[in-house]
DNA sequence: GTAAATAACTTGTTTGAACAAGTTTAGGAC
DNA sequence: GTCCTAAACTTGTTCAAACAAGTTATTTAC
């Protein structure tokens, strides 16, 4: 459903790559021809390239053409830049996943949660632990923070189903950006008791802070993985490289 | 040493945010004041405001402005979205990097090397062991493959300096992009024997698979970095998201 | 005063054009 | 043939303009 042409060229483009329509390791057709071939200013092509670069899909290279290095392992449980709830993440790799409610308390944030979360001191919260499930296998273990000023109205109910969702559809809020950091820890009991975790005594955590459109943090979540099932994908782009010489053929 | 313009703009903004010239949670001031501060236009401006979104400095809301989102605490050892080695990295947060080259050696990628790295079988490569210490603590063990036919002349002398400016300088090969997944496993002897781990059994696994301009994956690395030193860092951006609305003051 | 309509902002998208810079191809001198 | 040069490509950057769409402030009608 995305309006702008530059979001409908980079799904076109994706799916050719996706598809095997564009041979791999090759040279896509050249900007002038794709403008041609799609009808739309070489600007809007270029952001919608500019995109399959960052994902990984292309590499450009200036005076050469731009190459397809796409590879088809790219599906995985999660990927960067984007921000998606367990659920849709979830949906995207045909899986079923579930998830439990563990405990949905309200609590006040003391010096020694404000200073891991940075919400500030004697900030009124939510605070929810959620267990997810995929397969019917116990996966993910999500202690959330929510603020209740602005996650007003928030129950048990609600978090047993989407609570991003219910922030985004009946409250109107919109989540702007996500910071987060990725961190290996020891398992806690807590860790141990609820993910079936073998002799593994660490896993992945990963910790964000949410924003909406007034600049206010409203949610802070730890999410501790099972390092079994684990997988954070990126694509790294040189910068301002100078490219290559060529070598003939 | 950036010559385009967009990125000059880029860290003229980026060090007057992080220097608190632009107050925290308030907004810049407008494209327009911007353009006219500056003295560029509209679409450069704004690739460069596209680019401190994506680091994270500040979110943007249609209608409202730019709002200036930055906390102190970003600097980190690792960032996504660019390819840093691992002598670069330790300089730009004014640490002391050295490195230990344990072994330089020729394979062939048999079957279940190829596998993992993503080399087609009976590839002759460089398998290289690394140990990169921060301030005299071991903290990555590094096994890299490189081409043979790419990285022609690696010896073992290079390779206890910078293997990467050899690359980029001596053979004038251009890194384009890199690929890569972020795992959590289980320590192996080796790594127990080089990375002082204390009680944890497992560590975290960044495998990055490198391209250069002619499009050819010459480098496969994996490193196993020490738990409790490991940090990875993104800011995720909600695409297409309905902006909220106004809540007045 | 209140509320609706309007104007004046803001950022988001798209087009067109020109030039810069790197690579490949074609042609010409020898 | 070889080598150099020039032309014809390719992508990279920057500018200018117009319109769309969301928000805020102002004006207008009552």
């Amino acid at each position: 459903m995305p309006k702008a042409k530059y979001e409908q060229l980079y799904q076109f483009l994706k799916e050719k790559i996706e598809s095997g329509e564009y041979p791999p390791q090759e040279l896509l057709p050249s900007e002038h021809t794709l403008i041609a071939e799609l009808g739309c200013s070489r600007n809007t092509l270029r952001r919608a390239v500019g995109e399959l670069v960052r994902a990984g899909y292309v590499q450009t290279m200036q005076g050469k053409g731009m190459r397809n290095i796409f590879q088809p392992s790219q599906q995985t449980t999660f990927t960067l830049g984007t921000i998606e709830t367990f659920s849709e993440s979830a949906a995207r790799n045909q899986q079923r996943g579930t998830s439990k409610v563990l405990l949905f308390s309200s609590v006040t944030a003391d010096r020694k949660l404000a200073e891991k979360t940075g919400f500030a001191e004697n900030t009124p919260l939510f605070y929810i632990q959620r267990l997810h499930y995929l397969n019917e296998r116990p996966l993910i273990f999500n202690h959330s923070y929510f603020r209740q000023d602005v996650a007003q109205g928030l129950t048990r109910e609600i978090a047993e189903g989407s609570i991003y969702r219910y922030l985004e559809n009946e409250l109107h809020i919109s989540i702007i950006n996500s910071k987060r950091v990725v961190t290996v820890e020891k398992a806690t009991p807590l860790d141990l008791q609820y993910l079936d975790m073998g002799d593994c005594n660490c896993l992945a955590v990963v910790s964000s802070q949410t924003y909406n459109s007034d600049g206010v943090m409203f949610e802070y979540t730890q999410s501790r993985h099972h390092p079994n099932f684990f997988r954070f994908q990126d694509n790294a782009v040189r910068r301002s490289a100078a490219h290559g010489k060529s070598e003939g053929k």
